[in-house]
DNA sequence: AACTACTTCAACCGCACGTAC
DNA sequence: CGTACGTGCGGTTGAAGTAGT
């Protein structure tokens, strides 16, 4: 919400209608014709291309107006035509779109507006079109303005971007995806599942992990190692261009992706790490790494720097921090003792190249997997989509737990090449292994898996969500129905003693953190 | 008052999809 | 089938506004 002051200020000027100032005043001259140059809003002349850019005069918006009044919407590009307006197609379009038309509402967002955006991302992530739909005389744009402000200020403020009611009950959605309740033929052609009067699309369309790569610094420095939950914390960071089946290779390093993460080079040169290290989910991953509790000790990023280097002190982990702490690849104790030193990429990494490299076991699952990502739901429908895929969750639990000795070293860019195939398949044959060795000792693969892991803190959230969400399977989370819980207890980590006292009070059933027990800071779902 | 840092938001850009030819 | 065009979407940019010093 916008600060009192500025707020008031804002809506005074909206509601005088002297939102244009700022750019009559500049071009004031343009209030006479369209075309008059003053240059300095013109930075792209139409003199040099045709088309004039930058801000509308209101010369233009009537043209633009009597246009659509006369022609109707549609037709973008006509418009040059038949007015003369030195206005690209898209322009105009935009124009009418964001501040023309009628029955668009001005001024700040009331509180249920906000309320149904913060839901609404929960549940569809950066598809501002698609929320816009659901808030009339909104347009994308401003939302996804309104978005990206709050995301700033609440992670400025370390509190959760979603409230907690938001979150369970996006859980409980997955849930029902994950019995099959809400699973239905190919999603491409049946439309989006509608939920209550959500476009849940999200769920089936968003799992192409990758796609979401952050700026990798913009979510790292915010503390979030797994970009899958940016969307938890700081969906600030692009959600990639659309993934359109044509990204190929490396479906989530979009340009702008690339741009903001280390590149594959620097992973190469500046951190030998190998994937494999970080090709198991890092839930409960070495406790050193962990940024939660009294052991905040910085997660690692592959070059050396910490998730919070410079950015979060690592004394104070952001809640986002916490909270995004989710299912992730793990180490072994081996993985972790071979790797104290050595920092894991990031978890999205992994999790993708496994996503996507992962032999599908049909169209449907190749689908599921290819398009853009969303918001928390993604991880969630990731697990659905495994455990319903795999009748044992092997290679679920393959990536969950191989060590590096078991699959070998593989480059983060090996990873994001087809050679990543190979990677896998040494995953699954260690799987195979595993399992082949039961029927030789009789240690039963799961148990063998145990044995191999460190012991769990289940006071630490990322430990007991992510076990929870993962895969009860893996046994350390025996409970089901504690998702909520665990989610509060993932809220609820707001740094340090709140947290540890609310998780060691619940030692007695991981999964019974009562929400009474939330921070004050969890407890508030919403900062205005 | 001047300067700086930060925030807001309108507009732009590039990409991808759908459709007509 | 391939191409061009129109359109929509999401991320980014940068000017203007605001707050702090």
């Amino acid at each position: 919400m916008i600060s009192g002051s500025l707020m008031s200020k804002r809506l005074l000027k909206r509601a005088a209608g002297l939102k244009e100032m700022s750019y009559t005043s500049a071009e004031s001259n343009h209030s006479e014709s369209p075309f008059t140059d003053n240059g300095s809003d013109c930075r792209n002349r139409w003199e040099g291309s045709d088309l004039k850019k930058g801000p509308w005069s209101s010369a233009e918006d009537n043209i633009l107006i009597d246009y659509v009044k006369k022609h109707g919407e549609g037709n973008w590009n006509a418009v040059q035509k038949h007015t003369g307006l030195f206005r690209c197609g898209k322009s105009c379009r935009l124009r009418w779109a964001n501040h023309l038309r009628p029955n668009l509402k001005k001024g700040a967002f009331s509180l249920e507006e906000e309320q149904l955006i913060v839901e609404l991302h929960a549940k569809m992530g950066n598809r501002w079109a698609r929320m816009a739909a659901h808030l009339p005389g909104r347009t994308d744009n401003e939302i996804k303005n309104y978005w990206n402000t709050r995301i700033k200020r609440r992670q400025r403020a370390g509190l959760p971007l979603y409230p907690p009611e938001t979150c369970v009950e996006v859980l409980e959605w997955s849930q029902e995806y994950t019995n099959g309740r809400i699973f239905g033929g190919d999603r491409r052609h049946q439309g989006y599942l509608q939920l209550g009067s959500c476009e849940s699309n999200v769920f089936f369309d968003s799992l192409n992990i990758v796609t979401d790569m952050p700026p990798a610094c913009k979510i790292l420095g915010y503390g979030a190692s797994s970009p899958r939950y940016e969307h938890l914390m700081s969906p600030i960071m692009p959600s990639s261009k659309r993934l359109r089946g044509s990204e190929s290779l490396y479906p989530g390093c979009s340009s702008t992706t690339k741009d903001e993460l280390p590149s594959i080079e620097h992973f190469h040169n500046t951190a030998p790490h190998k994937i494999s290290k970080v090709c198991s989910f890092s839930g409960p991953r070495g406790v050193d790494h962990l940024p939660y509790g009294n052991q905040h000790s910085p997660v690692m990023i592959p070059d050396g720097h910490t998730l919070t280097d410079g950015l979060v002190p690592t004394s104070s982990p952001s809640f986002g921090a916490v909270k995004l702490e989710l299912p992730s690849f793990q180490y072994s104790e081996a993985t972790f003792d071979q790797r104290k030193k050595p920092a894991p990429p990031p978890h999205s990494d992994i999790l993708d190249a496994y996503i996507q490299s992962s032999p599908p076991t049909g169209r449907e699952e190749s689908d599921c997997f290819s398009n853009r990502d969303t918001g928390l739901l993604d991880m969630l429908l990731l697990e659905a989509k495994i455990r319903n895929n795999s009748t044992d969750n092997s290679l679920y639990k393959t990536c969950a737990s191989t060590t590096p000795s078991d699959a070998g070293e593989v480059s983060v860019s090996q990873i994001k090449s087809e050679e990543f195939d190979d990677s896998f398949k040494s995953l699954v044959h260690s799987e195979i292994s595993m399992s082949t060795q039961h029927v030789a000792d009789g240690v039963p693969p799961r148990q063998r898996e145990k044995e191999r892991k460190p012991v769990l803190d289940v006071t630490r959230p990322d430990v007991w969500l992510a076990s929870s969400w993962l895969d009860h399977g893996l046994g350390i989370v025996k409970e089901t129905g504690s998702v909520s819980d665990a989610l509060a207890v993932l809220l609820g980590d707001d740094m340090g003693d709140d947290y540890m006292q609310m998780s060691v009070g619940a030692s007695s059933g991981v999964g019974s953190c009562a929400w009474t027990n939330m921070p004050p800071v969890c407890q508030m779902a919403e900062l205005p």
